[in-house]
RNA sequence: GGGGUCUUAGCUCAGCUGGGAGAGCAUCUGCCUUACAAGCAGAGGGUCAUAGGUUCGAGCCCUAUAGGCCCCACCA
């Protein structure tokens, strides 16, 4: 079966019909296979209500090249998809729904809301899904997974319960940050420090007992003085060694607290006096417990004053600062107010200015855990690309602290433990447990809270595989091979997969870590919904196609860096498309008309038919490596520069005067040829744009089922020609040169002319024997007249120098003898330079004693090659003038 | 405060282990040459941020400086 393929490519409609052919025919689908070696990818689950962005579709397009290599190579590959039920965002969302119907998520409550989330994520959560499927993500969707499924749930069960019977998980009432809005508390990972301009306000606290003396103290937050508890100054500091032990009066609230020593405070910093609250602040919740101060918690969940604020009680955060300072103003205890530039901890979600709170929460302890995950690191089982980010990661393991893991949310795997309603015991277990085991009681309530959605992505690479049971799949696919992921989320998610997969599994649960960057807009900004400056992928694959869109992501940027979206970009690759099905659809035009054997005898290929096996050889060598070290885009870029070059430009065009021929004896060789490296370029680039190469290589190959799973080429040392590659190029020089000097004098295409080559090796004019044809049809000669001197040749020829060569153009009527000096003078500067700066190196003694033999042969060479061409421009110079 | 990263052609960026500066887009010139005008052929354009150092040799390695971006961090 023949296809005739359309003058432009176009992606639409083939797209979907291909991806649906290769659903049907379950290439995506992996299987436990012993006889073959496993290649494994676990899919950052994207957020189940997300939408797919730029992000994702770079993240994607990456997987799915390094997954459908591999399948090619004969690997059995397994693309792990799924969802992530995103505790907060989702929560967010849904209750956002809610509320435009005028339904309101309190007065509902837990279990209802549930039910209308579910229902959301049931309508809604497949749409990401298939937004991937537009990218042709060849991910085994018929594993695909969802973090709340039956068995991601009882994964997420299982490991809270082991950590929590090693000591691992513990429960403890410790200051976390709290979110005012949201209403819950956060992990570290999750508050975003910005710097913010404010103010230090100068507070005098008077002296218990002496009258008119004070201690100074210096807050960015004088609200919180309503929980001080203590003034701490550091027990070196003579200024104010005196005080210690001495009481303070707390101004507006007529309590009383001492004056401590600690080292934490810093003399040098504001006045040497902190005033130490440790209800709301970290440093002074460590300083407190140091000390046995009582903490005193002053804010309502939403940031306002709770009742022990006296007057102020009630009053919102910054409302109560306000009102606070103009009160101690008026006492006149407020010294002064020095503007302050600090950072403040805002949610990472919602951006609200986070609260330091003391509350009861779960926690896992990450000292013991993390010391496995630096080890890793340390000792290479896992790697990072590019290896920048080991430093990223190892610092935030060596400095890690307890990670808060309950979450004040309804939206999420519930905390499987259960409280004695009569004795307030404990208990961590699979369900609600009958009789309490301390007081034997009955009476048990669950804990209201959720988990950290991360806790349950940290479980993904084996949890999916259907850890806790032992599944062939686990045995077989983990651990996975790489990870695909921005350096966004390092902390919140690769980390915590390796100490959990360590504790877990005893393994790290992937080899290699590869890093991308963010893809911003074409001014180099964040793509966000509030500046409205997203560029959609959906539309940009309605518009260039799927392939287009994934070569742009792919090509231009290093590892790990960001990079700009443009739609130039994306037209340039949605041309190359263009170009590749141009030239199919030319080679298959003339496939038609004539049989093609299966093989052809070495002897029958040309010159120019083993210079582009040889080169096609080359890259197949270069590509796998490259994409084996995971330089996609490099890969790539030389898949693109084979074909558009080298492929279309010269063989193709060397190849038109044997296809035109009726009596050309090498036709067969030039077909064969053709579909070979075509057959070889469609392959390599298969990974990069799959539709396109899957369109083409089932129009040429009718008998073949799918470029898909056809085998990754191969190096073979019998494909390398280095001479025909050097003659070849000789060839094209020469025909760049003629090109070069027609162009110069503005010589029409359609005026052609007889070309006499001058060599005086005899090696030489047997290349240029060879190649003569090609000067006539890229060259626009007439006639060609290889020889040995300039017999015949009228002396207002036009010349071009070449290394070995002279070629001469005789243009009687358009000569001119000033541009060809000009240019040979230009060539001549050229060379002295390049002359001067080979005999340099090469006048070096050092350079002789040190530079490698192979460095220096290559030096040797040139500075033959050079001094020939010299000679050549003296000479034609001095036969000008 | 610590760390990372960037500074290369008008624009956006490549440049792998140090050995003759590249691509795409843009610009200029000429071509509707029977695969492709989303194309073909040719051209112009860069003291690789600055200053030192290592080296036979530095865009690449080291140090410092300037500027941009990012991350981490308990300076109240």
């Amino acid at each position: 079966m023949k296809k005739e393929l359309a003058k432009t490519y176009d992606p639409k409609g083939l797209e979907d019909r291909l991806y649906q052919k290769w659903l049907d025919k379950k290439y995506f689908h992996a299987k436990v296979n012993p006889d073959k070696k496993p290649f494994t990818i676990v899919i950052p689950p994207p957020n189940v209500t997300g939408q797919l962005h730029m992000g994702h579709a770079l993240d994607e397009t990456m997987q799915d090249i390094l997954i459908r290599f591999k399948r090619m190579q004969g690997y059995e590959t397994l693309w792990q998809p799924g969802t992530d039920h995103a505790a907060i965002a989702t929560e967010v969302k849904v209750t956002e729904y809610l509320k435009e119907q005028g339904i309101d998520k309190k007065e509902i409550g837990r279990e209802k809301f549930l039910e209308y989330a579910w229902a959301w994520k049931e309508e809604y959560g497949g749409k990401i899904i298939n937004q991937l499927k537009k990218l042709g993500a060849s991910a085994d969707w018929d594993r695909e997974r969802f973090t709340m499924d039956e068995g991601c749930s009882k994964a997420v069960e299982e490991v809270f319960i082991r950590l929590y019977e090693k000591g691992y998980i513990y429960r403890g009432s410790r200051i976390i940050n709290w979110c005012p809005v949201c209403h819950t508390s956060l992990s570290d990972a999750e508050v975003e420090h910005q710097d913010q301009d404010g103010f230090f306000w100068h507070i005098n606290y008077p002296i218990v007992g002496e009258e008119g003396k004070y201690v100074e103290i210096a807050t960015t937050r004088p609200e919180t003085l309503l929980g001080d508890t203590a003034v701490a100054v550091n027990p070196e500091d003579e200024r104010y060694r005196h005080l210690v032990g001495k009481m303070l009066e707390l101004p507006l609230t007529g309590r009383q607290i001492p004056v401590i020593a600690d080292a934490y405070v810093d003399p040098e910093f504001g006045t040497g006096c902190v005033k130490i609250t440790p209800a709301h602040d970290p440093n002074d919740f460590e300083v407190g417990k140091r000390h046995q101060l009582p903490e005193i918690n002053i804010l309502n969940d939403d940031a306002t004053i709770n009742e022990l604020g006296g007057k102020y009680a009630g009053m919102d955060r910054y409302e109560a600062r306000k009102a606070m300072v103009k009160d101690l103003e008026d006492l006149g205890l407020l010294v002064k107010v020095v503007p302050h530039s600090h950072s403040v901890g805002t949610h990472d979600r919602c951006k609200t200015t986070v609260e330091p709170m003391i509350k009861p929460q779960w926690f896992v302890r990450m000292e013991e855990l993390a010391k496995p995950a630096i080890q890793a690191l340390k000792d290479h089982s896992l790697t990072f690309v590019p290896d920048r980010f080991d430093k990223i990661y190892l610092h935030w393991l060596e400095n890690i602290r307890d990670w808060c893991i309950s979450r004040q949310l309804w939206w999420g795997h519930r905390i499987p433990a259960y409280y004695c309603q009569d004795c307030g015991e404990i208990v961590v277990a699979r369900e609600m447990p009958k009789v309490c085991p301390k007081c034997g009681k009955t009476h048990f309530k669950q804990d209201e809270d959720t988990l950290d959605t991360w806790f349950s992505s940290a479980l993904w690479p084996f949890s999916t595989l259907g850890w806790p049971d032992h599944t062939p799949e686990l045995d077989y696919f983990f651990p996975t091979d790489v990870l695909v992921t921005g350096y966004d989320i390092i902390f919140f998610w690769v980390i915590r997969m390796v100490f959990s997969s360590l504790e877990q599994m005893g393994q790290v649960p992937f080899h290699h870590v590869l890093i991308h960057g963010l893809v911003r807009d074409s001014q180099g900004r964040k793509m966000s919904k509030s500046l409205g400056n997203g560029i959609d992928p959906l539309e940009i694959i309605d518009q260039y196609g799927a392939d287009a869109l994934r070569l742009t992501l792919i090509t231009g940027n290093a590892p790990g860096n960001d990079m700009r979206f443009y739609l130039e970009r994306v037209e340039a690759s949605r041309n190359f498309a263009n170009k590749v099905w141009n030239a199919s659809r030319f080679i298959l035009m003339n496939l038609e008309k004539a049989e093609i054997p299966e093989t052809v005898a070495p002897q029958d290929l040309t010159e120019p038919d083993r210079w582009i096996l040889s080169k096609a050889n080359t890259l197949i060598r270069e590509v796998t490596e490259n994409m084996e070290k995971y330089e996609l885009g490099i890969a790539v870029q030389k898949v693109y520069d084979f074909i558009w070059e080298e492929f279309c430009d010269w063989y193709i065009e060397m190849v038109k005067p044997r296809l035109y021929s009726e009596t050309d004896t090498t036709k067969a060789a030039a077909l064969w040829t053709l579909k070979n490296v075509l057959t070889t370029a469609l392959k390599l680039l298969h990974p990069y744009m799959p539709f396109l190469t899957e369109e083409i290589f089932c129009t040429l190959w009718p008998e073949e089922e799918s470029i898909m799973i056809a085998p990754w080429p191969i190096y073979q040392e019998e494909r390398s020609f280095p001479q025909e590659e050097k003659a070849v190029e000789t060839i094209k020089e020469a025909v760049r040169s003629i090109r070069n000097v027609r162009t110069g004098m503005n010589v029409p295409p359609s005026r052609k002319a007889q070309v006499f080559v001058v060599a005086e090796s005899e090696g030489i004019r047997r290349i240029f024997e060879e190649g003569r044809v090609f000067f006539a049809s890229l060259g626009y000669a007439s006639e060609v007249h290889v020889q040995a001197d300039k017999t015949g040749i009228s002396e207002d020829a036009v010349s071009a120098v070449l290394p070995e060569a002279v070629i001469y153009m005789p243009f009687a009527d358009l000569v001119d003898v000033d541009k060809e000096i000009q240019r040979l003078q230009k060539e001549e500067e050229r060379l002295i330079k390049e002359l001067a700066r080979v005999n340099g190196m090469l006048g070096n003694e050092r350079f002789l004693s040190k530079a490698p033999q192979a460095k220096i042969d290559e030096e040797k060479a040139k500075l033959q090659k050079d001094t020939q061409m010299m000679e050549q421009v003296k000479t034609r110079l001095a036969q000008l003038s």
